[in-house]
DNA sequence: GTAATTGCAAATTCTTTGCACATAT
DNA sequence: ATATGTGCAAAGAATTTGCAATTAC
């Protein structure tokens, strides 16, 4: 699992859901700390599954209803957002205070990458117009092959759809 | 429920529905049938609870199961694709053979609404080399206020989200 | 100490599947 | 006739909830 996201960032994200649960006068319990630990510790956009695995993997395990309750905690604060590809379940991302931005999805990878594009905030506020509508938000996903998996002739095996 | 397709284009497609069903040997059955003049007889975007609740309400009701499996066949016919608004549940659309469209999807009453946009198109293929990947395909959600929602003060209440 | 959380298991929601009975060609 | 479909109910997968035991402050 190779994924370093700016590790000051991470201590900040970390400090911050401390201060929202004590705010908020929600005990800073030792679950609800690993389980922000794992999501706030990586860019990757993780299930609750994977969440749960990856806590059992440091020796933190936690209840399933604990991970979807602290994930509702997270949400709240801001500190993480919820994603939906469409595959049956739900992703979970830290938002590291990035206003809004696309996903690529690799297709036969699983892959997530993302990228903003101001032409397309624009883009989509004139399309909504144009059809009698005021957009509050949107949500882009590019569905295709990522570099590795075009270059790799034909790789075979891995996740993509549901 | 007021919705009014083409009605050449919704016979287009039930007689398109009644050869698929012969070309693969594949019984026409009532139950099939009445299905698929509900989808194929709406512009909506329906969930398979909603093709149920129709069937009822048109003396024709059919089994959760069967629903399911017809509105795969529908699929397979490509008479009608899937969608996945992020609501929990899947909603079925009449293709039409339109190739690609985006959805605009009202907040506050669950309206959706369609159109299509070829600057859109070229550029999730550019966006989406410059990040190194090979677009197979996009969707683009955009969510909103509908121009009746809008102007219609605080209506409250209907669906949106889940 | 006491209110809030945890974890287990039961409940929910959407969808799929097994199987005896019914039906299209 | 005979393969295929239908409906019911059970099975599944993701997520939520009730409740006794546990823990943070």
């Amino acid at each position: 699992m190779s994924d370093a996201p700016d590790s000051a960032a991470v201590a900040a994200d970390r400090a911050a859901f401390r201060e929202f649960l004590r705010d908020h006068n929600l005990p800073a319990t030792s679950q609800r700390l690993a389980i922000a630990d794992v999501v706030l510790g990586t860019d990757r956009h993780l299930s609750a599954e994977e969440v749960a695995t990856e806590l059992r993997a440091r020796g933190a395990a936690a209840g399933t209803a604990t991970v979807y309750r602290t994930l509702e905690v997270l949400l709240r604060s801001g500190l993480v957002v919820e994603r939906d590809f469409g595959e049956g379940f739900k992703r979970y991302e830290a938002a590291r205070g990035v206003p809004h931005h696309e996903h690529l999805l690799c297709t036969n990878c699983g892959r997530v990458t993302e990228f903003r594009d101001e032409r397309l905030e624009r883009m989509t506020t004139l399309l909504a117009e144009a059809h009698d509508f005021s957009r509050q938000r949107h949500r882009l996903v590019i569905y295709g092959l990522c570099g590795d998996c075009r270059r790799t002739a034909r790789p075979a095996s891995a996740s993509a759809g549901r």
